[in-house]
DNA sequence: TGACTTACTATGTCTGTCGTAGTATATTTA
DNA sequence: TAAATATACTACGACAGACATAGTAAGTCA
């Protein structure tokens, strides 16, 4: 079984993550499943690289946080949710655009 | 004009050289001219990162250096060439292999 | 002759990743 | 009901690859 280093997938964590956050708020523990379940359990990110991506991000003005209770009635154990902002979106959008020339440009030293 | 982060290519720089290599032993300039010109100039990789992956191939065993006039005649200054390994070509498909991969992934999270 | 190209080496900084460890609540199972 | 497991984080330090900066030195061309 081939596994991806994370060498590879470095500089596109940042842009899974929001990926997860543009479709509803979510926090830590549930966008680490949902990445595992979108990349069929090929990828899984590990627990420091998430917190540390969620630092740098709202840092960098891409997303912000909010601390909520999982359900309405105000049970459970408080969480930190993640909303992506304007810049973050439009970063998001640039990493897009940026991964289409990547893989052009990287697929050529491919198998040649 | 888009251009790709190293952050991006991070892990690849490698395979690209060695795909390089792979077809002729080559040496530092003529490569990273190779590089940027295989890329329609898309990517340039830096000097210092170039010979830093040379220093830590040749240390992994996935490339061996030998130091050679650049014609027949012994004329012109020395230049030292690399060559790609057994292991540096075994390195390299297998490479080729976690890319479709990683590829196959990354996109599952653009432009969603 | 002087600028430019070629062909490097040395050194130190930065950033994202990740190993390790610890805390604490909530839920499930024996 | 106690123990195990899942959930939901924080702190800290180490590491590796990329890169900025700087310098050396030979060869080429105007």
């Amino acid at each position: 079984m081939i596994e991806i280093s994370s060498d590879v997938i470095r500089g596109y964590n940042d842009t899974m993550i929001l990926s997860i956050l543009l479709k509803a708020p979510s926090y830590g523990y549930e966008i680490s499943k949902e990445i595992k379940q979108i990349s069929d359990g090929k990828y899984v990110i590990k627990e420091t690289t998430l917190y540390s991506a969620f630092t740098r991000m709202e840092k960098n003005g891409y997303i912000e946080s909010f601390v909520a209770n999982p359900d309405p009635e105000g049970n459970g154990k408080k969480r930190t949710y993640y909303r992506v902002t304007a810049a973050g979106e439009d970063y998001y959008h640039q990493k897009c655009e940026e991964w289409e020339l990547t893989k052009e440009v990287i697929q050529k030293f491919i198998n040649n």
